[in-house]
RNA sequence: GGCUGCGUAGUUCAAUGGAUAGAAUAGGAGUUUCCUAAACUCUAGAUCUAGGUUCGAUUCCUAGCGCGGCUACCA
C-alpha cells in the first residue's frame, strides 16, 4: 500500500482511539515535509482542531504519540511545529521498498473488472497530421497505458473523418491540376500528395473569391448567393463600410462578406456538387475517393508507427455517419427533441446552461451531432465499457458537454461514463497555427528535425562510435522521439502552450534525454559490475545516507503517481515524477561512487536502488510513449 | 453581446486552502588523474490590479484590466 494512504488510515484509527471521533480519509492532509524541518511526511491539524476541540500542539502530541506507539516499525520519531505533525518514517520501511527490485512490472496494478475505452488521434484525410495532433496522440495513447496500469482493461480507438466537403476539396482539386499524379509517380508520402491538393484548392478558390469579394464589397449583387446569404447581404455591406462600428465588429462582417463570396464561387459549387454525387454513391467519385484515401491512410500509418500510435478499433465516418438518425428519430417520439416546421430537429438544453441545437438538418441529412450520437451507441456496442473518454481539444468542450447531456436524456447507459480529456492548443510564439498563412508544423517534418537533432548531439559527443547503423538510427528514433513526447506531455493537458521551434529542441534539464541519460548510466553501471561478477547474495547496508534515502522515498511513490496521472488523465504528472527521480538519482550519482563503494554492504545497497530505478524510469518512461537506451 | 478558460522569475512550465511560491532554461561562478559532464554544485531572479471570505489565499468569491476559445442546417 502505498504510504501516504497508510498514514492516513492510521491517523483516522488513531484519533478515533484518542477521541471517539471517526473522521472520513479526505479529512486528512498529508504533506511531503518541507527540507527545513525534520521528518518525512506531515499530516496538516488546522482542520481538525475545531472539531475535535483540541490545541494544535495538543492534538500534535497526542497523534505522534499514539502513532508512535502503534507502529514502532514504521513512525519512529516526531515533532510538532505550530499546526504541522512532522512524521519521521524508519529506515527499514524505506529499505523495504527495495523488496521490488527483481519485479520488472513495479507499479502495476492487478486487473480490476472496468472497461475503458480511450478515442484519440481523430485524424482528417485531407492533409497530414501536424503538431496538435501529435499532443492528441501522445496524450491519448499515454492515458490509455496509464490506466491500463492501475488495472482497466482498455481499448484504444479512433474515428478517422473520411468524409465531407473537406474531402472533396482534395479530390476536386486533384481531378483540376493533378494530371494522374500518385504517391509513387512523386514520390511522396500519401497524405502530403493529397495534403497539397487541398492546399492547391483552397489557393484556387482564393483567387476566384477575390472578385466575387470585391463586388460584394462595393454594394454589387453577384450570382450564386444562396436566399439565406441575399437576405444577410445588405446588412453586411452596411457594417463594413460603417465607421461608428468597433473594429471587430466591421471585421467580424468582413469575414462573414468573404465566407459568403467563398460559397458564390463555381468551385465551391463543384464541391457540393461532388458531395451530393459521394452520398448517392456515384462509382466515379467513390472509387476516387477511395483511391486518395487509401493514399492518406498508408501516409498515416507511416506516422503513427514512427510515433508509436496504435488502435484496436478504428472507425470510419462514412461508416457512422447515418447511424444517429434512427436514435434521433426515437428521441423525437420520446420528446427529447423536436421538430421545427421547416423539419429540421433540434434539443433544447436551455434549462441546462446550454442553447438549441441542431441534431438533424432539414433535407434530413446528420449533422455531427448527429453521427457522434451514432458513434457513441457503436462504441458501447462494441464494448460495453464502463467509462469511454474522448481526447479532443477544448475547442470543442461545449460540443462534447452537449453530447454527454443528450445521451444521458436519451437514456443511453453508457451516457455518465463519457469523460472529454480536453486539451488545450499548441501555439507558436507567433500565435495560433494557421493552415492559411502556412504556419502549421507537420508532424512528420517536426519528427525528422528531432531525430536529426538526435543524430547531430550524439556525433559530436563521440559515446556510441561502435555502433551499427541500425542501432544508431534506433538510437536517434528513441531520442529524437523521447525528447518531442516529453517536452508535449510534461504540460498540464487542459492547459494551452507555447511550442517554440529554437528552444523546444533540447536535451538537457527537464527532459526525455535528461531521464534517459540518467537510464543510460544505469545500465552502464549494471554491465560493470556484471562483469566484476559482483555479489548478488550479500546483504545491503541497513542504514541510509540523505542521498540514498532520497531516491527510495521517490521510489515508493511510483504507484501513487500513476493512479493520481490516471485519475487525473494528466500524464504531465509522471513526467514531473520521472524527471524528479532521475534528477534525485543523479545527485546519488555524483555524490556516491556504486562500483567503487566504501563497503560491500554500500555497494549491494546502491546496486538495488540502481535496479529499481532503471525499472521505474523504464516503466515511467514506457506509460508516456517513450523508450530508454541501453547507451547512449 | 452571451457562455467559458487562462494571467506566476527574461522565457517555458510547477505548486489536493498550508510552513520561506518550486523546476528547467537563458545569465553569473565553479566541478572531470574517480561508475557516461546529454551530468553535478553554488548564485541571482516571479504570483496582473483592487476588494472580500479565514488561523492561513497563487489557489475560493466579487469587480476591473489583458489574452484565448465557443456562440454554423462545417467537422
Amino acid at each position: 500500500m502505498q504510504l501516504t494512504v497508510a498514514l492516513k488510515q492510521m491517523a483516522i484509527a488513531v484519533i478515533n482511539d484518542l477521541y471517539g471521533v471517526l473522521l472520513p480519509e479526505t479529512s486528512i492532509t498529508i504533506t511531503e515535509t518541507k527540507p527545513d524541518f525534520e521528518g518525512d511526511y506531515t499530516i496538516v491539524l488546522f482542520g481538525l482542531l475545531k472539531q475535535l476541540r483540541q490545541s494544535p500542539d495538543g492534538l500534535g502530541m497526542a497523534m505522534g504519540q499514539a502513532l508512535q506507539a502503534a507502529h514502532p516499525d514504521m513512525v519512529v520519531g516526531f515533532t510538532v511545529v505550530k499546526g504541522f505533525l512532522n512524521l519521521t518514517i524508519s529506515d527499514a520501511y524505506w529499505l523495504n521498498t527495495l523488496q521490488h527490485t527483481h519485479n520488472t512490472q513495479y507499479g502495476w496494478q492487478p486487473a480490476n473488472g472496468k472497461k475503458l475505452m480511450v478515442e484519440y488521434s481523430s485524424p482528417n484525410t485531407n492533409k497530414p497530421l501536424h503538431l496538435g495532433h501529435l499532443r492528441n496522440n501522445f496524450l491519448g495513447w499515454s492515458v490509455a497505458e496509464l490506466y491500463k496500469a492501475t488495472g482497466y482493461e482498455v481499448v484504444k480507438t479512433c474515428i478517422v473523418n473520411d468524409r465531407g466537403v473537406h474531402i472533396c476539396k482534395s479530390m476536386l482539386a486533384w481531378q483540376k491540376f493533378g494530371q494522374g499524379a500518385t504517391p509513387q509517380s512523386t514520390n511522396k508520402k500519401g497524405d502530403h500528395l493529397v495534403g497539397d491538393y487541398y492546399v492547391m484548392f483552397e489557393q484556387a478558390l482564393k483567387a476566384e473569391t477575390a472578385p466575387l469579394l470585391e463586388k460584394l464589397r462595393a454594394g454589387e449583387a453577384v450570382a450564386g448567393l444562396d436566399a439565406v446569404a441575399a437576405e444577410k447581404l445588405p446588412l453586411l455591406q452596411a457594417k463594413i463600410h460603417d465607421a461608428a462600428l468597433a473594429p471587430e465588429k466591421r471585421d467580424e462582417a468582413q469575414a462573414a462578406l468573404t465566407e459568403m463570396a467563398r460559397n458564390a464561387t463555381p468551385l465551391m459549387a463543384e464541391v457540393r456538387q461532388m458531395l451530393l454525387k459521394w452520398e448517392q454513391g456515384d462509382a466515379e467519385t467513390i472509387a476516387l475517393w477511395q483511391t486518395m484515401n487509401g493514399w492518406v491512410y498508408a501516409g498515416f500509418d507511416a506516422t503513427y508507427q514512427r510515433i508509436g500510435s496504435n488502435f484496436d478499433l478504428v472507425y470510419y465516418e462514412s461508416e457512422t455517419y447515418l447511424l444517429g438518425k434512427q436514435r434521433v428519430e426515437e428521441g423525437l417520439a420520446l420528446g427529447v427533441f423536436y421538430k421545427k416546421a421547416d423539419g429540421s430537429v433540434w434539443i433544447d438544453l436551455s434549462t441546462d446552461g446550454f442553447d438549441e441545437k441542431l441534431v438533424l438538418r432539414k433535407d434530413g441529412t446528420s449533422v455531427y451531432m448527429t453521427q457522434d450520437i451514432g458513434l457513441a451507441e457503436r462504441k458501447y456496442a462494441d464494448f460495453a465499457m464502463d467509462e469511454s473518454i474522448y481526447v479532443v481539444g477544448d475547442e470543442q468542450n461545449y460540443h462534447l458537454s452537449v453530447l454527454k447531456l443528450i445521451c444521458q436524456k436519451l437514456n443511453m447507459p453508457f451516457a455518465g461514463g463519457i469523460k472529454h480529456l480536453s486539451y488545450g492548443m499548441v501555439e507558436l510564439p507567433t500565435g495560433r497555427m494557421k493552415s492559411r498563412e502556412g504556419t502549421v508544423v507537420d508532424a512528420d517534418d517536426l519528427c525528422n528535425e528531432m531525430e536529426g537533432v538526435a543524430a547531430a548531439k550524439t556525433l559530436e559527443l563521440g559515446k556510441v562510435n561502435d555502433f551499427e547503423p541500425h542501432e544508431l538510427a534506433a538510437l536517434y528514433a528513441t531520442l529524437g522521439m523521447g525528447a518531442l513526447k516529453f517536452y508535449l506531455l510534461r504540460v498540464d493537458p487542459k492547459k494551452r502552450m507555447i511550442f517554440n521551434p529554437e528552444e523546444s529542441i533540447d536535451f538537457h534539464g527537464f527532459t526525455g534525454p535528461f531521464v534517459q541519460y540518467t537510464y543510460a548510466r544505469i545500465q552502464s553501471v549494471l554491465r560493470k559490475m556484471d562483469d566484476r561478477g559482483a555479489n548478488a547474495t550479500a546483504a545491503h547496508s541497513s542504514s541510509l545516507l540523505p542521498a540514498e534515502k532520497a531516491v527510495l522515498v521517490l521510489l515508493e511513490q511510483f504507484e501513487g503517481q500513476i493512479a493520481l496521472a490516471a485519475a487525473e488523465m494528466n500524464p504531465s504528472i509522471l513526467a514531473g515524477y520521472v524527471f524528479l527521480l532521475a534528477k534525485t538519482f543523479n545527485g546519488l550519482y555524483a555524490e556516491h561512487s556504486i562500483v567503487g563503494a566504501e563497503s560491500i554492504e554500500k555497494q549491494v545497497l546502491r546496486l538495488k536502488i540502481c535496479r529499481l530505478v532503471a525499472t521505474v524510469l523504464k516503466n515511467g518512461m514506457g506509460l508516456l510513449g517513450i523508450g530508454v537506451p541501453a547507451r547512449m
